[in-house]
DNA sequence: TTAATCTTCTACGTACTGTAGAACATTTGC
DNA sequence: GCAAATGTTCTACAGTACGTAGAAGATTAA
């Protein structure tokens, strides 16, 4: 399964968000996107800022999985997110999914599972489709 | 999250397949596992036998994991999964949608990438909770 | 009590991730 | 137009996870 490093996953999610706030957007440059993690440090408090380099390899190989998409004909380069947070989650809900058999077994647990504020959710989306 | 290698995965499958066949079950011993999976190779014919060893080493590894339990007091030691494959896929599925802030957004398009035949099994399963 | 069987310890190669310096390329201010 | 500033690519290394299994230690069986 494609998972992500944590490092990976905070840049994924500044991305996402950026492109949630700004569909629009360009995106974003490796500084713009290493001054935005250091604010968004996921352990508390501090805001280490970390090389920029760190942060363009941490691009590229992102790019490499398909996840990010880099402006190469402008510079600085400019990186966005491929596809919405959402559907991210989607594929990957699908692939853990698809790695079971019974599909449909796994599927009628999963609704037990959820909250009922969701089920009723899900009965709506169900229904008028 | 919980991912695992492609071996953790195959000796997995074969110790939820046994469960599912016979929930009773002790459970495997470390040799058999072995032969098991010498038939099953994944990818397709022949049935290269592992050393026992590095199956036991991937069964401590998959104890350590939680997926695994042992049984100690008799010799040889019997393992067996400890949750259905079903109710695995189902919590690694909770763990993908936790990822994301919007879950419902997730479920809507979630929904909306299912067969018609999935989607009809849900809101049965829906209507019926 | 030795031989057979089983488990634990230790170890190594490969791959992935976090991390960043060094070197190379491009843009910009003068 | 060129030097300084800024940006990108290459290379590298440490840590961890996984596949793999030998060597050594423990337990059972003959």
């Amino acid at each position: 399964m494609a998972t992500l490093g944590e490092l990976e996953r905070a840049v994924m999610d500044v991305l996402w968000s950026q492109n949630a706030a700004d569909p629009e957007e360009t995106g974003l440059t490796a500084n713009e996107l290493r001054d935005l993690l250091a604010q968004t440090t996921a352990d508390g408090a501090d805001g280490k800022e970390l090389a920029v380099t760190t942060v363009l390899t941490v691009l590229s190989r992102l790019e490499k999985k398909g996840l990010v998409q880099r402006g190469r004909d402008i510079r600085p380069h400019r990186y966005r997110a491929v596809t919405s947070r959402e559907e991210h989650t989607v594929e990957l809900m699908h692939e853990v999914l698809g790695s079971a058999p019974d599909r449909e077994a796994v599927l009628a647990r999963f609704i037990g599972t959820v909250s009922e504020q969701e089920a009723e959710a899900l009965r709506k989306i169900l229904s008028s489709s």
